[in-house]
DNA sequence: TTGTGTTTTACGACCTCC
DNA sequence: GGAGGTCGTAAAACACAA
């Protein structure tokens, strides 16, 4: 339950009231520069997890990233300046090139979320999402049609910068998480839930694969025995430990004794 | 233009941990 | 009891085929 749902929601919960406004003239805002940085998002265990375990990010996140295929080239549109502002790394940051940060890059998570730069050196760069070129002409007022606001549809760069401290860390610490929602205009319920949605996202995505590899001859349930893929996913996505094991004031305590 | 399928926000129920 | 996690689901936003 939440105190006060009504906190998050009104007055500042819906700041940018979507792509709305937002959105942008020609905002390509994702073809502005790329995130070249961003791509890469090597591996940096040791350093500061947040409370993640590294080991697990690595090896079963690495192979997934396919799954950014989905969102696509997009446009290479314009470019953006909205980015510049709080984003410290321009570029194309194209999921699809997460699949180069795999695991066996070592797989755990950058080191400081914060920086873009952290998690990515690498180098490709093309591309923009799918999600991207479509929302930009979405509703400007930020409001549903029927409902004064049952949901808004995130901007990009607010959708960029999420994904972008995704990459980095699956779960995000409770620092990251105000600074975000700081930068972003959102509320930090906002981004708990991004996060949980995306995370759930992930999972669905990686069912998806496990069972057309089941479908496809595969047999991956022979490796998890009688799992059933929500199960499977879930010992593939440990959290970082709250749920299962650590709790959030670990990982608030790691986070504090940065 | 419309129907339909998918994706994206948001929430509630329930669980774990301190 | 509070915070955050997953899971399931509602409904808006969006894409696309017919």
């Amino acid at each position: 339950m939440y105190m006060s749902p009504l906190l998050d929601k009104d007055g500042s919960m819906y700041p940018g009231s979507a792509r709305a406004a937002n959105t942008l003239p020609g905002q390509g805002f994702v073809s502005a520069p790329p995130y070249p940085e961003y791509m890469g998002y090597h591996p940096v265990p040791a350093l500061d997890t947040h409370g993640q375990p590294p080991g697990p990010w690595g090896s079963h996140y690495g192979p997934q990233r396919e799954d950014w295929n989905a969102y696509g080239p997009g446009p290479s549109g314009a470019g953006t300046a909205q980015l510049s502002a709080s984003s410290p790394a321009p570029g194309s940051y194209s999921p699809a090139e997460y699949s180069s940060l795999q695991p066996g890059a070592g797989g755990a998570p950058p080191a400081e979320p914060g920086s873009a730069q952290h998690c990515s050196p690498s180098s490709h760069r093309h591309s923009s999402y799918e999600w991207m070129r479509k929302t930009v002409q979405a509703n400007t007022t930020g409001k549903t049609r029927t409902k004064e606001k049952y949901r808004v549809v995130y901007t990009d760069h607010q959708r960029l910068e999420l994904e972008k401290e995704f990459h980095c860390n699956r779960y995000i610490t409770i620092r990251r998480k105000s600074e975000l929602a700081a930068n972003l205009g959102l509320s930090e319920r906002q981004v708990k839930i991004w996060f949980q949605n995306r995370r759930a996202k992930e999972r669905k995505l990686l069912k998806k694969k496990i069972s057309q590899f089941d479908g496809s001859g595969g047999s991956a349930q022979s490796d998890s025995g009688s799992l059933s893929p929500t199960e499977l996913s879930s010992s593939l996505f440990p959290p970082p430990h709250g749920i299962s094991g650590l709790q959030p004031s670990d990982i608030h305590q790691v986070m504090v004794s940065e």
